[in-house]
DNA sequence: AAAGTTTTATTGTTTAACTATTTGGCGTGG
DNA sequence: CCACGCCAAATAGTTAAACAATAAAACTTT
């Protein structure tokens, strides 16, 4: 058996590397093809158990990895168990953020990314501009300006990260509205200790001012239907105001995903 | 006691929710802050669970979560053992993949998103033009040329995918160019049944040439520091060749990340 | 010296128990 | 009859100790 060893024997079943990976292939690609539904419960643990032949350990490392992916939430009592759950794009967006982050990326390079995809968003509206979204987008600018009056940074910045998921979420794309999503979520994650700053900045007033006047401006091309102007104008807006943010908070700094995830 | 029970006495240590994700948190931590940097082994098993203070099965949970997020690869043996990795892009896309699957995303709409960003990144190549960058651009139309005579659809696809990723790899946003990466990551994916198809179709020879002319214009007009013209032009030519993969080959199909893994 | 064998350090897996947390039901006292 | 508290049952969370598999190094034999 010496000699023969090596790699000249395939074993009947190739078994895959680990079991435990093993078994939430099997469960993820149930869940996402949908043979498992948001909302329904999977069998107990030792059900499982049976089912995949493995012991509880095992199975419940194959648990934690669909559990991490957001794809189960698991509970426990009486009526407790693993049920599937809607994909939380928070996941994802964490670790799209940890590949930034080990990259060093800053938060600037993240703005600038966003202000990146919007341009042509707008393009795209323009081109196809249907009522309810520009209803929407002006419904938008009547938040910020009375967030604005109510001097209510908080409410403003809502307002403005709404605008933009309007517009990229129009671009009638999903890969792009994702990315976009992500983006948001990312940016979301740094501002917890970045927008207190905002308060005491003078001239902030005078540039939130801007960035509105900004989105009006935006709004008139696109309801005249002026894609390449509403696209161009976009780019020199967001590229001004992204300077602007730049240099008024420490946005040079790389970005940090990982603080208290809870 | 029972009485008291309930919430009242809170405990000395809050204990986050699950033991395993906890300490998955404490070492993700320091591996990407670099506290931990790839190649540097992790303590063994035993050594990690005196210092988390909890049992072997909770360790090797936590284990496998940093294991399926490639920040870690673990092996057996005399001098096994958990080593820190540089994350693989390809965890993340498959992750990014499974949310746009779950919303029966289609390989259309991802390959219209790399259109989408590709020419801003023309444009930017045109405004700060390089010529180290043009000249990778000119060296990746002479391999897709030698593809193309050699009747090699496989290379020819790769240059083809090199010559976006140089695009908006200079886009000099490592933000976009992560979202690229991931992009030609799960295109890629897709494509293992994919490209198969292309060598018996008629009329695909003639969009291959196509395609490299446009290239090579696109070229042209970098050099000479036509921003918006190469923009315009690279985003004319992408929607057009967009439009003849679409409807040549299954892209109308949701796309599918889960197909065998490994 | 080369080849094969054994030893050893490490992770992979199993089994069996105990602990903690919910929920529902049951009973007792108002 | 209702409300409160207690208990029981079902479920996941954690621990413990053992054994299996693997890979490298050390040793032994030819």
């Amino acid at each position: 058996m010496t000699e023969t060893a090596s790699k000249t024997a395939k074993q009947g079943k190739p078994k895959n590397p680990k079991a435990a990976s093993r078994i939430a292939n099997l469960l993820r690609r149930q869940i996402i093809t949908g043979e498992l539904r948001p909302g329904e419960k999977l069998l107990p643990e030792r059900v499982l158990q049976e089912q995949f032949e493995v012991s509880r350990p095992t199975l419940r490392e194959a648990m934690r990895l669909l559990e991490a992916e957001s794809l189960i939430k698991i509970s426990r009592g009486q009526h407790g168990g693993a049920r599937v759950q809607k994909l939380d794009i928070s996941v994802t967006a964490r670790q799209v953020g940890m590949y930034l982050q080990m990259e060093g990326t800053t938060l600037a390079d993240v703005l600038q990314a966003r202000a990146f995809l919007e341009p042509p968003a707008a393009r795209l509206i323009a081109e196809n501009r249907s009522l309810a979204v520009l209803d929407e987008l002006k419904g938008n600018i009547v938040a910020a300006k009375k967030a604005y009056e109510d001097s209510n940074p908080v409410a403003l910045a809502e307002a403005q990260t709404h605008f933009s998921e309007v517009l990229t979420s129009q671009a009638r794309n999903q890969t792009l509205s994702l990315f976009a999503k992500l983006l948001h979520d990312i940016v979301h994650m740094q501002m917890v200790d970045l927008t207190v700053k905002t308060h005491s900045r003078e001239g902030v007033k005078k540039m939130q001012w801007l960035s509105i006047r900004g989105r009006e401006k935006l709004i008139e091309l696109l309801e005249a239907g002026e894609a390449d102007e509403a696209e161009r104008f976009w780019r020199n807006h967001l590229e001004a105001s992204t300077k602007v943010v730049l240099s008024s908070y420490r946005a040079q700094m790389p970005i940090d995903v990982l603080q208290e995830t809870e």
